[in-house]
DNA sequence: AACTAAGCGAGACGGTACGTCCTGTCTTCGA
DNA sequence: TCGAAGACAGGACGTACCGTCTCGCTTAGTT
């Protein structure tokens, strides 16, 4: 999470307890308070630890929150359902269950929203989030493309490349949808959406 | 913006250059310091304008964000180009050009978190920002119609579903994009997406 | 009270009224919130006057407090009594039941506090307070010397200075006794000051 | 100066340092600015203190001014000068000396006046600075008492009803002369005083 | 068992921004 | 020309957090 094997080898160790009181305060706080009524004081308070056992941890309200969030986005998984569609829709209807989350809704606008203009947290956004839910993407194409569902793509980059694509897409619609729209992700719209991403996807392939 | 036609008739009239002074004050600060250093004394400060003047027409930094944001989405327009692909195109780079500039990029995603708890916020996003640009994908789906390239839908619900969902798939990939992913919308990508969103759009239609 | 004599031949007259119900707003607000807090906004509205109608005629808060409270100092006045003892003890009880009055007892205080650093404020309130109580001590001691009570003094000069001496004791007992020890001014207490008042100036005369 | 002795074991302890250089630097900006241009927020920066320590210590400006002043009637003493004339004419000159001041001037009628709508801020007075200057009036009459210049008073209630009495006279009529009449208190006033208070007490004995 | 080094809670510290209030001036309309 | 209404620039208010610091105490591993 932070420091991980530089030589911490006298002294009294960090309390591991209060790593996850932390992170479990702040998740706590992030739903009553929201984003911008989160501070760093509260979630000590709440955590029954001092605020400076905080900040030896963590840098700031980003870092910290981006920890407390991550660890939402670990539960999902692509069990295999057997055909593609099914595959999409089941990975929408578990991104947009996350998504429905306060805590989750409200931080993680927020930090992508000060990453903008900070390389460092976009950086550890990337890692601690996304990342984790690309591999999804991947797997769940080669199943399609094992079943004969995709073409077999054989130039790496341009894989890459449709893979970077379609996570935008599928990341990007639930999130506009949930977010902006501020209406549900249902099995109606992940079906119609699953449709239109199959027809996408199976019909002429990305130049 | 604000006051609309109830009645202020006596008193001195509120003066409408501090309003476009504030706007563009707002602006300017976004690009300098971003949204988390952004403040409103400051903002009063650069339009020359006292912080009570500020306070007296928007209510907090949110919705005077929103404003001054607003204001960049407008300059968005469908040329006709005379085809879909053209069209789509054409509207998904004008967009991103729009969120690649520092203001809108960090300001955006912020206002977006704020109103997850707070719906009055989320009803002046959407009325200043977001229902501005979807008649973009009205407009562009009734040409594509009138060009047979697109079926013609009789049932106006099932219409206005496709629209939402073509709007949440255009606006939330080039969002998640710029914004997450933090790569460039080129030419390649918009040509990509585009090729992808026509497929899905020109296969099957969503039920 | 301010522009006395010179031209305002021309347009509409100023309002009489206006003035005595902003004086009297002035004390009601002096008496509900004492001198901190007044504020001339409250006094307007109050009065039912604008803002600009008041500082037409006062140049700011010290000012009209002066005039407002400067009318309660013109009830003192001195009956004759027959002795001098009798004549001091009944300016003392007069004096103090004006203190008394929670308007004057913040209000007098505080514009002394405030002339220490303002030479026109001085003269404001020793023209329209001080020297319309100092006739009493004049009018007093003639009194008493023709009773054959004090020595009469032919010097001019000297005379002044022991009305001037005589005032600054009995004002600023009073005062003190009332403000700073706030302890009641009682007859026992009128009694006891003057007696000690008396044996003062019917002992050797001031050189 | 506010706690005392109660337990504050744990935590960094409040510094010393800050709290004296608070008072002068509150002593300063009273000479500079007077009462009513004081600001917590100019002290603090003149203290190069932060505004929230100042205010963790003190309620407002009055409590802050009154802690600030009261230092200055340390210095006052009662050196015995053979005679109560000599007695009462050093305490008068040294009295009028500190009000001669520019800080004590500005000060001490504003808390005084503020004082009148808050009981509170009237004790913090009456502890931090009357009732210290008291002891001179019982030191300088026991004295005289010794002597044989003043009768002796064995009803305790009595004498304690004189002592006010001569400190509101002696008090009151020093303030009167320094701040309303604002005429100097040099050695003919001093000298015309004491005679006239020394009369008054050498003659009949208050009741 | 004593020493040492870091962690810990508590809470004060210098700062910065907040959103409100009041000041004294101005601009409008109607009397 | 005055008056009411109210917007204006400015500035202080007292509060809330920030991130740092200084305390005294606790909790290991090392001598």
């Amino acid at each position: 999470m932070q420091s991980r094997s530089s030589a911490p080898r006298t002294g009294r160790p960090r309390s591991a307890e209060a790593d996850e009181a932390i992170l479990a305060a702040t998740r706590a706080a992030l739903v009553d308070l929201g984003w911008s009524g989160l501070t760093l004081g509260d979630v000590a308070t709440r955590a029954g630890v001092a605020k400076t056992t905080l900040y030896r941890r963590w840098a700031g309200k980003n870092e910290l929150v981006v920890d407390a969030v991550a660890a939402l986005f670990d539960e999902l998984e692509l069990p295999d359902r057997g055909s593609l569609a099914a595959d999409i829709e089941i990975v929408v209807l578990q991104f947009a269950a996350i998504l429905s989350r306060p805590e989750a809704k409200t931080a993680l606008m927020a930090v992508v929203a000060e990453s903008t203009g900070d390389a460092a947290l976009r950086d550890r956004i990337r890692s601690s989030i996304v990342d984790r839910q690309k591999h999804l993407v991947t797997q769940g194409r080669a199943r399609a493309q094992a079943r004969g569902e995709l073409p077999v793509e054989n130039d790496p980059e341009t894989a890459a490349r449709g893979t970077d694509l379609i996570f935008d897409v599928i990341a990007g619609a639930v999130v506009h949808r949930c977010l902006v729209s501020s209406k549900p992700v249902d099995t109606d719209w992940a079906g119609d959406f699953t449709r239109l991403l199959l027809n996408g996807l199976t019909g002429v392939s990305p130049a």
